[in-house]
DNA sequence: ACGCTATTCCGAAACGTTTCGGGAAGTCAA
DNA sequence: TTGACTTCCCGAAACGTTTCGGAATAGCGT
């Protein structure tokens, strides 16, 4: 009882009283002045359930986040959020955030969100290649964007190069000098997973270097340790080790110390996310940043644009990362131990990135 | 129009077909498992957005989540949001989310939340001891609960008794034989900033030892990397250093390292809220385990009651933390650098918390 | 005086649900 | 036969908004 407290109070009726502050033309100037009066008088909202009834829709966007062992603490979708919360309030639209373990579990929840009218439009993130998500959204014709690609395609994407990276980042170990890069990745079947080893696989196989060994787990600390600790102890041992994201890094710098050998010199790391820890790690990491505030404002975009009509298909945008050099890489070391090359620069390695120049 | 789809089709009218689904005593079993059977076929969902117009209600519980430099990365906030989401789904309530940077744009969401009618309570973190958002929701009589304590209280809230916690360490560090502990913290306008620091400070003065030197800062990496600096700088260095989070522990790890200083061993730290990163940190982190998954269900369960008009005012709960004992403090080193005492035995060090046993 | 147009306003329906206050039919006892 | 009581059902209002299709009034030219 709002619209028509105010209609009471001026002896209007309910409809002129909502055209008025819709900003129709078919209201006189005096009358809307009154009206928009009278509504800052007495505080008043649109109730916008009553609007979303009337008009059929949500006005929310839905989001799930992966809960699980080693999926706490994921920093991209906090900073996602952090990024999409502005912008989708400006929109007039709500984030709705709910969280299941990855699987059955999560799939259930979106068809909750999509059954339950309770979304006009989803964002998917940790996309696989073979996503039933966006099997099931495509389906049922809601409005979604991914972060990640898929194999198929067809829907709204936003997505960091990761091939583009890893290649560039294997190329950069090479010019170091490195030539048993190792590869410490996500499981193949995330997009983020497979794409990032095969810019690593095409780089070697350019340089006409063989394949290194390779190692896949759920990106955290823990697997990275684990798995470093299983290359280093291989024959061959790598002298640089590239991993997927910065948590599996973090834990592959730990094996490093374990075995007695010092990141950046006798093994170099490159990780990826820049997040706040990498700069913070035993030694400083070397990583790449992919712009999440950049890549969460173009899925706005397109969330919005589907929100209007336009059809998702062919929105599809692949950004780069940009490589953040800190210390944990480096010239390959020489059979004996001593560094080889210094066709790099040290300018080339950011000395400026050391953590008390950054504060 | 979906009640009524069933009811025409059934010949009922909408009213029986409602409380026959609504499973009211006065439909007939007949002819409510007419109704279920017609529901189920065409995949009736009652229609939230209705239903919460007509009971005034908008099922949804808000939560801002603190943007801005440094405050990125939090995994508090997502262990938080995660533990809470499966909790609401099954009340049947929306989590929405948005973010805003801390002081006046977070107070004018919190108004846009109530005044916009979206959410019928909120959840509030990062509390100040003088909270103008604790001060608004409670005017503006939407239950809410906190996480955290304010000076005046009077509200629902949950906090972890960060005063016990620091006493304790602090006790530890004695008992290790330290004398010169320092304090590393968080602005002390926040209660977790200000309960930690008064547990130091009073563990200090029970045990007869001066006061010694503390600095303050938003807890990040950047500001524990460069207030360690200043007091490791400062004349009679201390042996110790106490901090406020994980986040300011790392960057004081940092700042031994830069010093040439063994944590642990030349100077103890202890940290706060066993963080995935603590377990990885250059030298693995001693820390406290504040349980928030804990914490986050008694929050819902007194949201919840609120929400069933039970007054919040009485509501509050004070939790514990749990030591993590780690490699990042022990006994202290003597004038002459040497390690000083082993009054605590290495056993209570819990050298199985490496990371490679925890992998 | 009449018709035409512009301007300004409004009644009523619709979105889909819940709930209040009955009402019709049947049963049972007096 | 009548009244009371049970059982099962329903009409209508209400939540607050938007919008369709007029309708009333005034101004204007003929």
């Amino acid at each position: 009882m709002s619209l028509s407290k105010i209609a009471t109070s001026l002896g209007l009726s309910v409809t002129t009283v909502s055209r008025a502050l819709g900003g129709y033309s078919d209201v006189a100037e005096e009358t809307r002045r009154r009206v928009e009066a009278e509504a800052r008088r007495i505080g008043y909202r649109a109730n916008p359930i009553a609007r979303r009834l009337r008009g059929g829709r949500s006005d929310a966007v839905g989001i799930v986040l992966p809960t699980g062992p080693g999926q706490f603490g994921e920093p991209f979708f906090l900073r996602l959020i952090g990024a999409i919360g502005p912008r989708l309030a400006e929109a007039g639209l709500d984030l709705i955030v709910s969280s299941a373990r990855s699987g059955s579990e999560e799939l259930a929840l979106y068809r909750q969100f999509v059954e339950n009218r309770r979304v006009d439009a989803m964002i998917v993130a940790r996309t696989r290649l073979e996503d039933d998500r966006v099997a099931y959204l495509t389906h049922a014709r809601l409005p979604f964007v991914t972060h990640g690609r898929t194999r198929a395609g067809g829907h709204a994407s936003v997505d960091i190069d990761g091939t583009r990276a890893f290649h560039e980042a294997t190329q950069r170990l090479i010019a170091f000098g490195h030539r048993r890069i190792g590869f410490i990745g996500a499981p193949l079947d995330y997009g983020f997973g497979f794409f990032r080893e095969a810019g690593w696989r095409s780089a070697l196989a350019e340089a006409g270097l063989p394949c290194a060994p390779a190692r896949f787990a759920e990106p955290s600390e823990e697997n990275g340790h684990r798995l470093a600790h299983e290359l280093l102890a291989g024959p061959d041992r790598p002298t640089a080790l590239l991993c997927a994201t910065d948590r599996l890094a973090i834990g592959t710098l730990h094996a490093l110390g374990d075995a007695g050998l010092r990141p950046g010199h006798d093994v170099s790391v490159i990780g990826y996310d820049n997040s706040p820890v990498s700069n913070y790690a035993a030694t400083p990491l070397t990583s790449y940043d992919p712009d999440i505030e950049g890549a969460a404002g173009r899925m706005l975009d397109m969330l919005l644009a589907q929100l209007a009509g336009q059809d998702g298909a062919a929105m599809n945008e692949l950004r780069g990362a940009t490589l953040v050099p800190r210390r944990s890489d480096g010239p390959a070391p020489d059979r004996n131990g001593q560094i080889k090359s210094r066709a790099i620069s040290r300018e080339e390695r950011s000395d400026d990135e050391r953590p008390h120049d950054t504060a």
